[in-house]
DNA sequence: CATAGATGCTAATACGTATTAGCACGGCGG
DNA sequence: CCGCCGTGCTAATACGTATTAGCATCTATG
């Protein structure tokens, strides 16, 4: 119980087998360089006391020697597993995994990370990122600042969803909002409506721009289009204002608000998509009850999970040439709430 | 983007601050032992060196000397982040990152675990056990021959449910259904009923085991109480057979079963608890939708994973007197399925 | 002025692996 | 018999930190 017990090193493996540690470590690497010759017998001899005293590798030292763990870091901004946001980083995390298990990798939550203004914050006193090969990044918003850090460090990372605030060259891998937004708009354009309405929530996250871009670049033909911000709990009046203007569809960046926006119509008598069409834009990312299908998109959030990994892994190894940067394509959903505009409604 | 870029070292902070790389440890580690002693301006001018490059140790190299990373190992024996077992992991992960936050520990998820027969492995040939100071085990049935190896080879770690079959005594934190089971029997008891029936899954998990046996000294004192194991699909056979042994209560360890037994009750016409009361011994670790609220426990899973980095930390760094076992305790959830008995049934 | 003790620091080494230069040995051609 | 080459291995070193013995230097004391 108080000192433990050494383990089994490759000098005992080496001494055992009557050879030098040098070899035992060529015989584990299964070094076959020209530059390096072990003979059969040696060979064998040296496996069968490793296979006897079932000696395994100190990955500790093994990593101080080589520079490589096999260890890719998973940074979160919040907790990785709350209740809250349990929905939003869950998928990802499945995705990451799965590849991680694939290439034989483990994972390193940083939840040492210390909290400060309610977030974690990479750099630190005592920064523990190069415990790591390379590290993902996950969260709502990445502070640009410690972007452009890891990229002055030369230290390898990917973040999951598109960045483009370190002052530098982000890799990342995100999904294409733009597209989806876009494709959505022109459904509706071909349904026929005319007027409509952005609901976003901020301006700042790229992956706001990114909606706000694809609706802005879609919606050029329609005869009204125009972007506004709300909140769930300002449905009613959101509603008054999507009314007013004659919008007959809104797109609504958060879910929670477009389900807000749903029950509101709904109390007021108004059908949806008869009366008003209303298009989401993204996956809840707090449960949400609710039993109707929403027309939008699906964020490929274990697909971008899978591929962070795998493009993490060609930036540390140095195979993947150029900058990183992968967009990946939403899978849209029919959805029972984009309908055809009611004329009455359409020409105010 | 071939070679990693050489990072900052104890060298060159010595070097900047002309002393030598010990002293730049000693001040590191804030070492102010009798035996050691560094003048206040000195200890300033390395400090002052340390901030201004930014430096962080190398926790591998401190590792490799040391013997102590901070880096707390989590094996699960399933994936961590399955769809399927999603709600089975995640309140003890939530518990686990939440106490190593706390104690400033990273945790390892050793993802590269190969998988035998549809079960990871701890040991295998590249074994990356010691990358971790410890290792806490998650899994409904852990090998006793995994644990048999950990203690074997002294390696610090907990299960997180209890265990006994590693051949030597087995550090756990549990939940210690034994007792929440005889309290529930008592309730019964209490109830009038007389005749009790423990509907089970299996025999050879040690949480299948704890309850039997709460069970069965709970229920000594009843007309009769018997066991049988059954599973979801066979919820009719289940109802013919407690009603023919004229059984009012039954104590149902699988959540999904219990889902199963009352619909089946119901679509016979029968009440629950009027005609026959039901208890459940243990939260659904798969999603089953339901409405009732069943009579049974609550197994502190967060708290268990919480307690499992505590006592975990006490193993590793041997502050921790002896074995460490622990079992929490249970709530009640006093639920709508328990009842007194319809004399018209009791009496068969 | 010699000596003892306190003070402030450094040199040396350990941790366990990977890598590389090069040694020892044997066979072969000249 | 000498030089050369191919084979099979080892000695030495690096990786970055923690630890410990002990070396200077200075102050106080007899």
């Amino acid at each position: 119980m108080t000192a433990p017990p050494r383990r089994v090193t490759q000098r005992d493996i080496a001494r055992m087998a009557g050879v030098s540690q040098a070899t035992v470590s060529l015989v584990l690497n299964n070094r076959t360089d020209a530059e390096v010759r072990i003979a059969p017998e040696t060979r064998d001899r040296v496996l069968r006391v490793i296979a006897e005293t079932g000696y395994a590798a100190d990955p500790v030292a093994r990593r101080l020697a080589s520079r490589f763990n096999r260890i890719i870091g998973v940074f979160t901004y919040e907790p990785a597993f709350p209740s809250g946001s349990r929905d939003f980083f869950h998928p990802f995390l499945l995705g990451i995994e799965e590849y991680a298990e694939r290439v034989g990798c483990d994972l390193l939550l940083f939840t040492s990370a210390p909290v400060v203004d309610g977030r974690r914050r990479i750099f630190h006193q005592d920064n523990r990122l190069r415990l790591a090969d390379g590290c993902i990044l996950l969260g709502r918003e990445i502070p640009g600042a410690e972007l452009h850090r890891l990229n002055g460090d030369g230290y390898p990372y990917v973040a999951v969803g598109r960045r483009d605030d370190a002052g530098g060259p982000v890799p990342y891998v995100g999904a294409d909002y733009a597209a989806a937004v876009a494709r959505l708009v022109e459904a509706a354009l071909r349904h026929g409506h005319r007027r409509l309405t952005y609901v976003g929530m901020g301006m700042t996250a790229e992956s706001s721009q990114d909606r706000r871009a694809g609706f802005a670049t879609a919606a050029a033909t329609a005869e009204s289009a125009r972007q506004v911000s709300a909140a769930p709990q300002a449905a009613d009046t959101t509603l008054d204002d999507l009314l007013a203007d004659g919008s007959t569809v809104a797109f609504v960046e958060d879910f929670a608000t477009a389900v807000a926006l749903e029950a509101a119509a709904r109390r007021r008598g108004l059908t949806v998509p008869g009366d008003l069409s209303i298009v989401t834009l993204g996956d809840p990312t707090v449960p949400v009850p609710t039993d109707i299908v929403f027309t939008g998109f699906r964020i490929p959030r274990e697909e971008m999970g899978r591929q962070s990994v795998e493009v993490l892994t060609g930036v540390i190894d140095g195979s993947a040439g150029g900058l990183q940067q992968r967009l990946l394509p939403c899978e849209l959903v029919e959805g029972s709430t984009l309908g055809t505009p009611d004329p009455a409604v359409d020409r105010r």
